[in-house]
Formats: structure tokens, sequence, C-alpha cells
RNA sequence: GGGCGCGUAGCUCAGUGGGAGAGCGCUCGCUUCACACGCGAGAGGUCGCAGGUUCGAAACCCGCCGCGCCCACCA
């Protein structure tokens, strides 16, 4: 429409207007119209596109999802608006753990890679998650893929009802197979250029999933520990000499003799038969004569060396430090950094796995002992071993005191349920550590909303410790497309990764065959191997901007929407998903996936808990939108500002269903059948008002600019519960006095004008927010859909108030506001009904602001039902009101 | 231990150099011709604490306290 059309078609104004059946009413016709339908025929720089997080579809569907998605819909429906091609796909993270463990339980089957292929299999009729149905890998995924495909219809109609403008044709999944071409096609250039690789090295490792998993994956847990001081003797010097290997200080100043004690702390007892080395700092004179020395393992009699490192703290423990491989991340730092053998007991189950002793590395002082008490604990879970090692030791006298209460903070695997542990496997990996200084480059150049965010992004950044491991050991994900030849006894040559040719991804190299292999080879000596794992998920999700643009599919596409103007996200995923996607378009592209990040807050508990999913399911989102209409429910999501973690509060959705309604009645009100010939707002009144409402729509607009979209709505809305409060209550009898003279019908139709072009505007304003209710009330006089219809300027408002504006005008808006406010106040306080006759008002002012009383004076007067209006000169505003006397 | 954010009315929050505000809740009143899914009014706050800068601080600076989040080599 032209950008100050009033006139529109003629108005059809419902009796009775209501929000009810508004949602589906116009969700079939924005499908039915192709309302959100993406313009690849664009120039370029009229594309909008936002890179849309793909929901867990695994996960319960609960508020959170509402509260965020809502953010970015305001923020794409601002930006059609305002004439750009909007790119907003949906996607579905249908990839990794959560799909799997649910397909678990809700099949009761188990993935076992051994099995063979049932093209008929159907899960037990009876799922038990105790006894599992082991089924084969491409089983599992049918049953991934069928579960996910239920949750996703599940999802689309709750995106559906809350009113999302995306373009349904254009949703992508993590798991399809495209995702998996463009997944795998990324991870073969990167092994080309040589920034994948893969290496057998300690690995965080959950023992539940069994799988490995990335630094970006571990949270902290607060976890109740014992605390034991533990006691390692001297050992004597071999071969009767000095103490061998002493490169340390160890001599003249009075070694430790032999049988004397060293006393470490530690937590994890379990893992003394790991014990490599004790450590103590350089400058620690209280360790001065063991360094350099030996000391025998406690139980297990094994030799090991007290060195020193820069990084151990001599205000812990006793000073001295336990070395396992490996009992935390630092245990790798000074393994790697000493040269420290490997001593492992522990294996991929959780379990102290069987030890070799007398085999080289596992020599002891005592064999028989140490075979004895490591029987002890083989085959225990970490927590069995640990309770019994503790009970072995106090039996050997090896623990020096009462083991004291502590409360340690203990890595475990996001999704998992024990504390990591450190593993020795071979793993994939992508370079982050010789890319983090472009990285942080990057991230300046991003620009983040709101701007203290980035803080987090170079936290993580420069809190790297290694590269990242993209491989897992699990099932139901992108699978490495790559085979390994088979060596004539048949051990796999890792070192010669087959890999598969582009045109044939994507492959699932357990059941495809590499180029120049029959399948009978699979396996055999001389043959080949698939690589059994898949990515990461983040892997993946990583590259969210080339699967939904295409990129090497869609290349026309990808061109028009890469790189993408925004990424929406929660603060809580900067470290993952935000940061590993910087990388892979850095390393794959070259450039900002995108060039600005909207980061969201959470919805907490009205206790200001992290809403749990327990209590998500109780107030269902769909439930929310029936019960309080999804306007509604969008405006108290709107309302959370950018970056900030706001309460769930069903109280803001009611007046959110307020501010709906108020916009049916005001709009019925604007468009009543009225005269309104003429174009010129001849009232100093309108005039006002519509001078107010272009600096409200500059503000709104700059604010959306910012993606501040809870600023624009704050604006907005307050502007207009004021507008009907005030201007509409000022105006109203003028409207209706159509009178005798020519005075009064032009003032009449100014009201109508005024009203009808400002409601226009704020029609438009708050469609990003509310957008049932304002496709409504525009299509009751308006051709086509109001998204699609011109964001407002100032300008438009300017035009029409043309050169008519005098100075004062706005101060007599003001003071007739003023006025009209004690006059109720002295109504409300007689106890009489607002329309009660007023017999006098004396208004005490400045000569200044009293100058400007006659320009509303008249509005004034009918909206109070004021009979004289009296301007008296004084220091300050005050209003004295004289009612007239009660009628019997 | 480091970083970031927050602390304003009972609740949710806006307010970044010059009158302490909004909505909800509460109290009172009003069938007013867009709206009873309404309208009007009222009560309610040492702006976390303590210093400093300034003619003037809720806002700017320093310190402290409390809450939350992120990170850390957590022995």
């Amino acid at each position: 429409m032209p950008p100050d059309a009033i006139q529109g078609k003629s108005p059809a104004v419902p009796e009775r207007p209501t929000l009810d059946g508004l949602e589906q009413k116009w969700g079939e016709a924005w499908e039915r119209d192709g309302c959100y339908s993406f313009d690849r025929d664009a120039p370029r720089e009229q594309v909008f596109s936002i890179d849309t997080p793909p929901p867990t579809v695994s996960g319960s569907l609960h508020v959170g999802h509402v509260f965020s998605y809502t953010h970015t819909d305001a923020v794409a429906r601002y930006q059609r608006m305002r004439g750009r091609a909007v790119f907003y796909p949906m996607g579905w993270d249908d990839n990794g753990l959560p799909t799997e463990r649910r397909v678990q339980n809700h099949f009761g089957v188990r993935c076992d890679p051994s099995v063979a292929y049932d093209p008929a299999f159907t899960p037990p009729a009876e799922p038990s998650a105790k006894e599992p149905v082991s089924v084969s890998r491409p089983n599992f995924v049918e049953l991934c893929l069928r579960l996910t495909a239920e949750d996703e219809r599940a999802f689309e109609e709750l995106w559906r009802g809350l009113g999302l403008s995306v373009d349904w044709s254009m949703t992508f999944t993590t798991i399809g197979a495209r995702a998996q071409r463009i997944s795998q096609r990324s991870f073969l250039g990167l092994l080309q250029r040589g920034e994948a690789y893969q290496l057998e090295a300690p690995t965080l490792w959950d023992v539940d999933f069994q799988t490995a998993v990335a630094q970006a994956e571990l949270e902290d847990r607060e976890r109740p520990g014992a605390m034991n001081r533990v006691r390692f003797h001297v050992a004597p010097s071999r071969d009767g000499g000095d103490a061998e290997g002493a490169d340390g200080p160890a001599d003249a100043t009075g070694a430790a003799a032999p049988g004397a004690d060293a006393l470490i702390e530690t937590t994890r007892p379990e893992l003394i038969p790991a014990c490599v080395a004790l450590l103590a700092h350089p400058d620690d004179e209280r360790q001065r004569e063991l360094v350099g020395r030996e000391v025998l393992t406690p139980l297990f009699g094994t030799r090991v060396p007290v060195l020193t490192h820069p990084l151990v703290d001599p205000e812990k423990g006793t000073g001295l430090v336990m070395v396992c491989t490996f009992g935390d991340l630092t245990d790798v730092v000074w393994w790697r950094e000493l040269g420290l053998p490997v001593r492992s007991v522990l294996g991929p189950d959780g379990r102290l796995t069987e030890v070799p002793w007398g085999a080289p590395g596992w020599e002891s002082e005592d064999l028989d002992r140490a075979r004895s008490e490591y029987a002890e604990l083989q085959g225990k879970s970490v927590n069995q071993a640990r309770r019994r090692i503790v009970e072995l030791l106090e039996q050997a006298g090896e623990i020096a005191g009462e083991p004291t209460q502590v409360t340690r903070a203990v890595k475990f695997f996001e999704k998992g349920e024990r504390p990591v542990e450190i593993v020795t496997s071979r793993q994939w990996f992508l370079r982050t550590m010789p890319h983090r200084e472009e990285l942080l480059e990057r991230g300046r150049a991003l620009r983040w909303h709101p701007p203290y965010m980035r803080a987090r992004y170079e936290d993580w950044v420069n809190g790297l410790t290694g590269d990242w491991c993209i491989s897992r050991q699990r099932f139901f994900g992108v699978s490495f497309p790559l085979w390994y030849p088979l060596d004539e006894s048949g051990a796999i040559l890792h070192e010669h990764p087959i890999a598969a040719r582009e045109d044939q991804l994507p492959v699932d190299p357990s059941t495809d065959v590499p180029e120049g292999y029959a399948p009978e080879q699979r396996g055999q000596p001389g043959g080949f191997a698939g690589d059994p794992d898949v990515m990461d998920t983040w892997a993946t999700s990583s590259l969210t901007p080339q699967i939904a643009g295409g990129a090497g599919e869609d290349e026309e596409l990808f061109a028009k929407v890469f790189p993408m103007d925004v990424r929406p996200q929660a603060h809580d995923i900067i470290r993952t998903w935000l940061f590993t996607t910087v990388l892979r378009s850095h390393l794959d592209e070259g450039v900002l996936p995108w060039s600005d990040a909207a980061l969201s807050g959470w919805v907490l508990d009205p206790d200001r808990k992290k809403m749990s999913k327990s209590k998500g399911n109780v107030v269902t989102p769909m439930h929310l939108l029936e019960e309080y209409g999804a306007d509604a429910v969008r405006y108290w999501a709107a309302s959370g500002r950018p970056g900030t973690d706001t309460a769930f509060d069903a109280q803001q959705m009611k007046v959110g269903r307020r501010l709906a309604v108020k916009l049916l009645n005001a709009s019925k009100f604007a468009l009543a059948d009225l005269p309104q010939e003429g174009d010129s707002l001849t009232s100093p009144l309108d005039r006002a008002m519509i001078a107010r409402l272009a600096a409200v729509v500059a503000e709104a607009t700059s604010s959306f600019e910012e993606y501040d979209y809870a600023r624009a709505l704050e604006r907005v809305e307050s502007f207009f519960w004021w507008y009907c409060d005030y201007y509409l209550e000022l105006v109203k009898g003028r409207r209706y006095d159509s009178g005798e003279s020519d005075g009064a019908r032009e003032g009449a139709a100014s009201v109508s004008r005024a009203l009808r072009r400002s409601l226009s505007v704020f029609q438009r304003l708050l469609a990003p927010f509310l957008p049932f209710v304002a496709e409504e009330v525009w299509s009751w006089w308006q051709d086509g859909s109001i998204h699609l219809a011109g964001w407002p300027e100032a300008g438009e408002l300017d035009k029409a108030l043309g050169a008519q504006s005098q100075p004062g005008e706005d101060d007599a808006l003001a003071l007739a506001a003023d006025v009209l406010r004690e006059v109720r106040k002295a109504k409300s306080q007689a106890r009489r009904p607002m329309r009660a006759p007023v017999v006098r008002v004396r208004v005490h002012d400045t000569a200044e602001r009293l100058s400007v009383l006659g320009l509303g004076a008249e509005d004034l007067r009918q909206a109070g039902a004021i009979e004289t209006l009296e301007p008296v000169e004084a220091e300050e505003l005050s209003v004295e009101v004289e009612l007239a006397e009660e009628a019997e």
C-alpha cells in the first residue's frame, strides 16, 4: 500500500471484535498465500537471512522454546516489513545422543553394530529398558528417523501456533541426506588441507555412553569426596648406589633416607596403581630432599620419580602431588611435558582393567603383593575401587590421619551421569589451537547483541587447551566418509584412510564400499574396514548456515543468503554452537558466517532457577497458546530483553492479551463510518499527536535495527496506552460533534483522519509482536497482508503534518492531558461518574504554558464536560475543579 | 581464583547527570455512546551498603555485600 494511504477499502468492522479463532484463520491464510515465502529473485543486498537454531527435537517442548524463537520472529517480521526478502527457514536438530537415548527407552532397543540388518524388524510390543533388544545399526537409525519425524511434527505444530513467519518449504535437518553430504564434504576438505587429523591420545571419555566427548561438552558439578593423605615410601637406591636418574638437587642437602615418607593428598586413591610420578614445585624447600629420588607406590611397590613442575601449587595439600595416567586434564599436561610413561588402569567402561604385573612398565618391588592387592580392585567401578583401596591402605597403615570430607567440582559430560574419565584412544580432531588468533579477530568483527556477550566468546577461545575432538563412538550421527585398508594380517592401517569420492556422498562406510574394493573384502585381510565412528553433533550443527543455504548443493541460493545476517541463539551455547560455526566458516569459507549475533536469555522459574524440563511439562507451550492466545504469549516473550534471563510470568500474558484486545477496539473506533473528507489535520491536538507518533516510530525503528525488539515494544506499547487514555478521550467529543458549523465538521473530519493515520501506524508497529490481531484489524480496511505492508516511517507522518504544524502544539497537548487528569481525579475523589458536569476549572500555570491552553481548550471542555475553563497565572501547574451540584 | 551481568514499589521490570517511574497485585470509585477481556483514582520506595567526582548521582568512579552465569591446572 502507499505509505501514507489512510483510505484503504471500505472498512468492514465486526460488531463485536474478538481474538477467538484468529490463530487458525490467519495461520491458514498465510500458508495459503505464501506470505512468508523467500523470494529467491530478490537482489542480494535486499536479502535478510537468519541462521535459525534447529531445536533438539528429542527434547521436550517447553516455554523456553517459544521465548527465544519469538524474539527472532519479531526481528524477521520487522525486516520483512522493511522490504527485505527474509530467508527464515526452520531446522530440526535430530542427530546425536539425545535421540539415541530417547529411541533406546521408547522402543526398548540397543544398537549393536555387529548385528546384521533386518529389513522386517519391528520393535518389541512391550519395550523393556532393562532387557533391550539388540538391533543392527541400520535398524537403529531407522527407528531414530521414525521417532524424530513424530517429534518434528509436534514442533511444527507449536511453531505454527505461535505464528513464526518461517518459510516451511526450506526446512532442513541435521541428519538428513543434505546435512550429511555437506558435513562429509566439509570434513574431506579439511582432511585434504590438513586441518583434520587422527591421533591416538588421552581423550575425554564418558564411561556410560562409552564415547569420546569434547571440552565444550563438559560441565562442572559439585560432588562430595574424601581427601586422603597417602604415604609413599622413599625407595631404596637401585643397585645400592645413588638414586638413579636424579637430575634434581638431591645430593648434598641430605637426601631422604630409604623408608622415609612422602605424603600426598588425593581424592582419587583408586588411581594409585596408575601413578607415574610425584611432583613438587621447583621452589618448594620442604620437598627438596625428596626431589630427584624415587618413591614406591603404596600397596603396589612401583617405583615412581619425584620431579618438579611450575604448575604445582605448593599451597595445596602437602605440596606434593601424584600424577596418574590419567586423573584429570592437568595430569595430561604433566604427562606430556615431563615425558612420563603411560600406566593405564581404567577401561572404556569405567572399570579397572586387568594389569600385566611384572611386564615392562608394571614392575614392582613386591610383585606378589601387587598382584594380590590389585586383584581386590580389578573389575570394580571407579567408586567401588575407591572405597576398597581406602580400606586396603588403612589396613596397610599407609593413610595418614583421617580422610577429610570435601566438596569439589568434578567434570561431567553435560549429558552424562558419571564423571568423565580420560582414556587413551584413537580419535579425529580439527585444528583449532593454531587458529586462535584468527578466531579472536573474527569475534571482534562480529556485532554482538548485547555487546558484553563477546567476552564469553573471548574467554572460551583464550581458554582452549586442545584441538576439537570430533569423533564419537556412537551410531546416530553423520559417519566419517572414510575406510581403512587392512594389511595381510587383518590389522587396520589407520595412517592410510581411503576417502569417499565426492559424488558418493553421503556415505555410510559400514554399508557402502570404497572404490576399488568388493563388498566381500570387508573385514578380510588385505581388504578394508569402514571408520566405525560418527561425528560430534556440533560438527554438523556448526554448518547450519551451509546446510540451510545449500552450500555445494544450490550454489545460487547459497550465494544469495551467505554470509547470513544474524545468528540468534541462547547465551549458554556460545562456546559450542556459536564458536564452532565461526570456526567452520573460517576454515571453509574464509569469512564470518554472519554479521550479527543476537543472544537470548533463558526462561526462569518464578523462583529464579533455570526452568526445568519437569516443570516445562506441567505448563506446556501449547496449553499456554490455548489459554492466553498466541499474541499474548508472544507479548510476554518479546518483553524479555536481549540476553537477559526472564522469569516465567503468566500475568504478563494476560497483559499481552489486554493489549491485543485494546488494538481491536481502538481500531474499531478509528474506523467508524464518520465523515473524513479533506486531507489536512486542522486541529492542533491532532497534529501534536501525530508528531509524537513520528518520534515513537523513529525510536522503534532504531531499536529494531539494534535487535532490541523489547525496547521497540515497550516504547510502542506505552505510547499506545497513552494515546488510548488521553488522546482518544480528548478528541472523542469533537469527533461526534458533526454540528452545524463548518468549523465543527472540519474539526470532526480532522479527528477521523488523524485516527486512521495513527491506527495504520500502530497496527504496523505492533505487527511484529502481535501478528494475528494486527492482521485481523488490518484486514478490516486494507488489502493484502500487514506483514508485507511497509514498516511505518517518520517521513510518512511528517508529510501528513505538512507545513501546518505550529510551535506550542505539543505543549498544548501535554497541558490538556494534565488538566484532564486533574479533572478526573476530582471526579474520582468525589465519587462521581466521569461524565459528571464541571461548572468551572481554573488552570494555574505560567504565562508561557497558559498561552497554548486555548489550542486544546475546546477538546478539553468536551472531554471533561467542563463549562468554563479559566486560566490563572501562577508559578507552576495546579488545577481547581468545581463540580456541578449532584442531582438528586 | 578470573571474567561478565544483575541488585529501583509486595512481584516483574523500565529509567545512564537535573522532577523516582510503568504494568501486575492491593484499596477506593465509575454501567463514560471503541473497549466491563473496560475506565478513573489512591496507597506503596533511605533506587544493596559505604566512600568519591559534580552546583547536582538511581545513573559516573573506587571499595564492599548479595544473587546469577561463564571460565579455570579443581591435587
